[in-house]
DNA sequence: TGTACATCAGTGAACGCGCGTTCACTGATGTAC
DNA sequence: TGTACATCAGTGAACGCGCGTTCACTGATGTAC
């Protein structure tokens, strides 16, 4: 993160470490962390149980660092998300095109994020909320610059942008559970949700 | 649900269902229902362990019992809301208070959807799905009822339904997490986010 | 009302197994001179 | 460039423990006559 390592035994640790968090992801598809084992996830990247311990103090705390690798990906995306332009119906549709893209390529962490936000294990919990909340205030100041936002109170902007920041969530979720061939259908729902809040958000101060 | 148990054998079996139902639902504060083992369960009751093979197959098995349990008694609550009366501004305010007011009540059972509708466990995932589906459907039957919904399509009506009823889970999960002091904060951000989807509503078919 | 038999919720011993954690270790890599 | 020592990622044996599941059982409740 900071960076980058310089000898062989660091830049061997980092892909131990990096092996650790693929794997335990992998696992995490069909379980969660709050019952992910330790020997599971050692016996996944093939080394002993206790070489663990070099690199995390626990599941819990693997599981905050897997929180910055899921939500550094989606950062990313959001950037891209309200750098978009055109028309709002365009802007809608690239967006919900992106979170779709997004979740086809980023499925396990996206699962991840759904599953631990509101998860048995409390670091984990909080470090998603923290990462939620400082998205909701980038997508807020994103959002400031539009013309459309002349007159809004800054309290009212946060308020929409966790409304956008929640519902591309909710949407990323369905988009993961939705059955092949279907994801048309979550498509089509909600670029037709957020026309409905960007009209809400147009008539605001009327 | 279907019938009265009549003979003592029955009722006294339904109380240790119920007991453990309860003892579950306790546990499941501090973790997630993929790691609640059911010996656990058996203890905190007070039985033995192999004794609850007679009320659940497993503890999947219970964790969807729990679902119709939890959402049994979201059901009721949403029923209230809906015959609020009113303008928009008090309905919405009422909606947010009842709410608040169910999660002060029903707190294991909002936090255990919350906190399963993503979870690792299929089954319990899958029934909860349903739920909140039929509850959609539901709502959007109510809202049809509303005179602002003339000229709705049903499909619309549908996903109207959905993000109120995606907004009330999120609204609930919030206070869960909201700290002392602070409900008013998330009752706040609720009300004017719900205020900005009525607006939405009203603008619809402009 | 009484008797004989059936049902079945809950028991308790036993099983094999995988868990998280400790510890002293090894041997390749890094550093100082 | 070579040597002597320090560091530290990964090892492997060992531990005590709680897990889910099986099984034959007990004794209160239910039922048929």
């Amino acid at each position: 993160m900071s960076h980058i390592p310089v000898g062989i035994r660091q830049t061997q640790k980092q892909k131990t470490r990096q092996a650790l968090l693929d794997a335990a992801l992998e696992l995490l598809e069909g379980q969660s962390l709050s019952s992910l084992g330790l020997r599971e996830v050692t016996r996944a990247v093939g080394i002993a149980p206790t070489a663990f311990y070099r690199h995390f103090r626990s599941t819990a705390d693997l599981g905050v660092a897997l929180v910055e690798e899921a939500l550094g990906s989606l950062h990313e995306m959001i950037g891209t998300t309200l750098a978009a332009t055109g028309d709002s119906d365009e802007r809608i549709a690239r967006t919900v095109d992106l979170i779709a893209v997004h979740v086809r390529t980023h499925a396990a962490h996206v699962r991840f994020i759904a599953r631990e936000r509101h998860g048995g294990v409390q670091p984990v919990r909080a470090a998603i909320g923290e990462q939620l909340d400082r998205f909701a205030e980038e997508v807020a100041v994103e959002l400031a610059a539009h013309p459309e936002s002349k007159g809004w109170s800054e309290d009212d902007m946060v308020m929409l942008a966790r409304l956008y920041v929640d519902h591309m969530v909710m949407t990323a979720s369905a988009f993961l559970e939705a059955e092949p061939g279907t994801e048309e259908r979550v498509a089509s729902l909600a670029r037709r949700q957020m026309r409905l809040v960007s009209l809400g958000r147009r008539h605001w101060l009327d």
